[in-house]
DNA sequence: CTTGAGCTTCCAGTGACTGGAACCTTTATA
DNA sequence: TATAAAGGTTCCAGTCACTGGAAGCTCAAG
């Protein structure tokens, strides 16, 4: 039997998010008589799970459906796939944004000489000039 | 005169943002005896620049001390310099771990077979399966 | 018997908006 | 002139996934 001080050393989830987990329905620990949360090992499993899922970057109603899928005996693995591949659409979307203002932010970098004097290249783009770098 | 369709239209910005914008304190329009907000040349250039800023994914704070340099002729560009510098560093750290997320994923979701069966690498190493793909 | 660690709940705040309700003003039309 | 539509206003609540903090209970050690 495990507390949720244990709980959150072995999976290495916060106790906030432990405790946030079971508010919004993710796992159902047991209590104990004096009230504490009871942890078995099919908790410390999804909770493990779900750090997982998170780490790469699933949204919490992702990672409901992935759990209640991997519960699911029956469950279709192109269930799973699609929506794997709908998160992966997502990231892509993301790096090419972030790399998109990347490249920009880096040229406006480059071109600021970044000295004592007011002249900047990079408040110069921000306002609008159309000479931008 | 503007009133704020007009300037949601010209920046490209939704009304609620300009109007949460003059809340926080980024932008400060005038008003005509109606009680309708006016904008004068000035607001259009700063939502615009907020918007470019913005779009540069600097935090609302970051905008907020662009533009106090924006408006300073005193500032040395290494200010404005040292800050892009900071949030490109930042933009890189998300860059690095979303193509960390991508590159687990990606193998996942090619290793899923994706069919009616319920079999899984997905949910295998989701649930912590040693010899995930 | 007190101290401290660990647990509990509940409330508020984060960032940057976004949606919606309820209401006021202006302009166009019947 | 009545009214309806289009535009403006404020205020409140919700988003997402936690996170911090306060107040209070339980338990083991000294």
């Amino acid at each position: 039997m495990s507390t949720i001080g244990d709980v959150a050393e072995r999976t290495g989830l916060p106790q906030k998010t432990i405790r946030y987990y079971e508010e919004i329905g993710l796992i159902r620990p047991a209590r104990s008589a004096n009230g504490y949360r009871h942890f078995r090992e099919s908790d410390l499993h999804k909770l493990a799970f779900l750090g997982r899922a998170r780490a790469l970057g699933f949204s919490i109603e992702d990672c409901r459906t992935l759990l209640g899928l991997y519960e699911d005996n029956t469950r279709e693995s192109a269930s799973v796939k699609a929506l794997a591949e709908g998160h992966l659409a997502e990231i892509d979307r993301k790096i090419d944004q972030l790399q998109s203002m990347r490249a920009t932010l880096a040229d406006l970098v480059t071109a600021c000489h970044g000295d004592d004097r007011p002249d900047c290249p990079i408040l110069a783009d921000l306002s609008g000039d159309e000479d931008a770098p």
